[in-house]
DNA sequence: GCTCGCATTGAACAGGTGTTTAATCTTTGA
DNA sequence: TCAAAGATTAAACACCTGTTCAATGCGAGC
């Protein structure tokens, strides 16, 4: 049983992966060593220190992110916030240690949600190119608002859920999150919120300059 | 110097609710009591154990957060977002609480969170009834929708600048955000984001019955 | 066969945690 | 005035944490 399938480092990362999007960065490393099936100092015999295995995890998390599997579609439209939901299914584990990471702060936060951001804000230009999404006068400011808005949400919806938070109940809490945002969602991306143009209208007025220039003449 | 302006419980529930609001729950009880100017041992006499101050917390901020003071106009409409940043800003200690509770769930974080959503729900109401905000078809979905992404933003953007999370920095913070997405807001939320109603619509004959039944003829 | 190097373990260590306890100090009530 | 009750403290306790250390097991190279 020793090398079947995974080193026994690789193992360790694995298990530190599910146990941190599990139960948090306080988990103990005797907790993590015991899902691996080893002891709390080989831990630390191969990564260092209870932060380099955090380290370890982060640049592992932050690399199959990077890699061509998992499109970060966050927001944009709602066809792509769905299609984004059934991916995250598929990396359960991943995306617990993501939302964990992004209740902790840090690097790997700010990075995924920056590759996030981009992600969203390549969509939107994508689609106002192909006719079915608005211009925005700040592009990459909208794409920003909407990812921090949509993984914001989740991010909550999953800390007042902390029975969800089982692997095998995520891909149900999901689509239990989807039922309910679906059609308020269509609703404000097709029809807005506001009757008129006023306050917008009033805002460009006072701050005549967006970033970016304005993209509707 | 007994009893000047508040009593000694009062000193070291406040002294929690700012030190929570700091460095979160893992914070220790003798670094608060510190703060308080007692014991360790002095507030497990007075609150029985952590939780129970952790108790004491929650009741103390939701109280106030029920009181007539603070209104939780989350989201509803820009100018609604933006007052309620300013409003938040008085608050400061409690908003932070309020955060924190948010991130590790919990019942004061639901209770915060519905409290805000049917303030929303009212505000929204409010503004169908003046003519300045569209109906929906399920307000209270609607309601609940832009509470979670406003609040789940905010929270997120908190979590990835802990350096903001003095109490001093709060403000010009709020005032940061608001700068970055007074913009994106206003066009979601006067123009919407596609350009047809195809989704939409598709949705509705897909869903011909969302909850509340139809608002708009 | 033997040694060298690495993987792995179990125990120990130093520090932090929440909590308990006994003793002191302070206030209050009759 | 005296005693009872509460407030407060410092020390100790048991437990958990990350980390270190010496010892052991095991496989590869000469």
């Amino acid at each position: 049983m020793r090398s079947t399938a995974s080193s026994t480092t690789e193992r360790i990362r694995d298990a530190a992966v599910a146990r941190f999007g599990r139960d948090g960065f306080s988990a103990g490393l005797r907790t993590i060593a015991a899902d691996a099936g080893v002891t709390a100092g080989l831990v630390v015999h191969h990564f260092g220190s209870k932060d380099g295995l955090r380290q370890a995890c982060d640049a592992y998390v932050l690399g199959v992110i990077r890699s061509e599997k998992m499109r970060a579609t966050t927001s944009g439209s709602a066809a792509g916030m769905l299609a984004q939901l059934a991916e995250i299914e598929q990396f359960g584990p991943l995306a617990l240690y993501a939302v964990r990471s992004m209740q902790a702060g840090g690097e790997l936060a700010t990075a995924f949600i920056e590759h996030m951001v981009s992600d969203a804000e390549e969509y939107l230009a994508a689609g106002v190119e192909a006719g079915t999404i608005r211009p925005s006068r700040d592009p990459a400011g909208r794409a920003r608002y909407l990812t921090f808005q949509g993984m914001g949400s989740l991010m909550l919806w999953i800390s007042m859920h902390p029975e969800m938070v089982s692997v095998d109940d995520f891909r149900s809490a999901l689509r239990e999150i989807s039922d309910q945002i679906t059609l308020p969602a269509l609703e404000l991306f097709t029809e807005g919120l506001f009757v008129d143009r006023t306050m917008l209208d009033s805002y460009l007025m006072y701050v005549p300059d967006p970033p970016g220039g304005p993209a509707v003449p």
